[in-house]
DNA sequence: CGTTTGACGGTCC
DNA sequence: CGGACCGCCAAAC
């Protein structure tokens, strides 16, 4: 390719380095590629639905570990459900153990 | 080309 | 602990 990767490509290819079991955070995905804002993530994320690669966008919840972009799934339980699957325990949309379980690229990922 | 919106984050009270 | 407010950048209108 001409390198013509997106913001969005890179945010892609962060969140498929997710490991299972673990959840990351927007703000830390955009600190991690230095885009400057967390809204950004969120805004890649929403392409990836539309995207045919199988991107972990449920691995991704706010800085509160609140599943806030499970009402943009095939299906508002699909994210906990999928998490809940990996091992991840989520109750009332909110992740437990948030700061156990959080994974940060800049921290994890050297 | 100005305005609005959006899967966010941090600070302030 | 939670609500209010601003900053942030890109796409949609």
């Amino acid at each position: 390719m001409t390198g013509k990767e997106s913001y969005q490509d890179r945010v892609f290819d962060v969140c498929k380095m997710i490991p299972a079991g673990r959840v990351s955070t927007y703000g830390a995905i955009s600190n991690f590629l230095d885009l400057g804002s967390a809204r950004m993530v969120g805004w890649a994320l929403n392409k990836c639905i539309m995207s045919n690669d199988p991107v972990p966008a449920h691995r991704v919840v706010n800085r509160k570990g609140e599943l806030s972009g499970r009402i943009h799934f095939a299906h508002p339980d699909l994210m906990a459900k999928l998490l809940n699957k990996e091992g991840v325990v989520v109750m009332d949309n909110k992740v437990q153990n948030f700061e156990v379980i959080k994974w940060d690229p800049s921290k994890e990922l050297y």
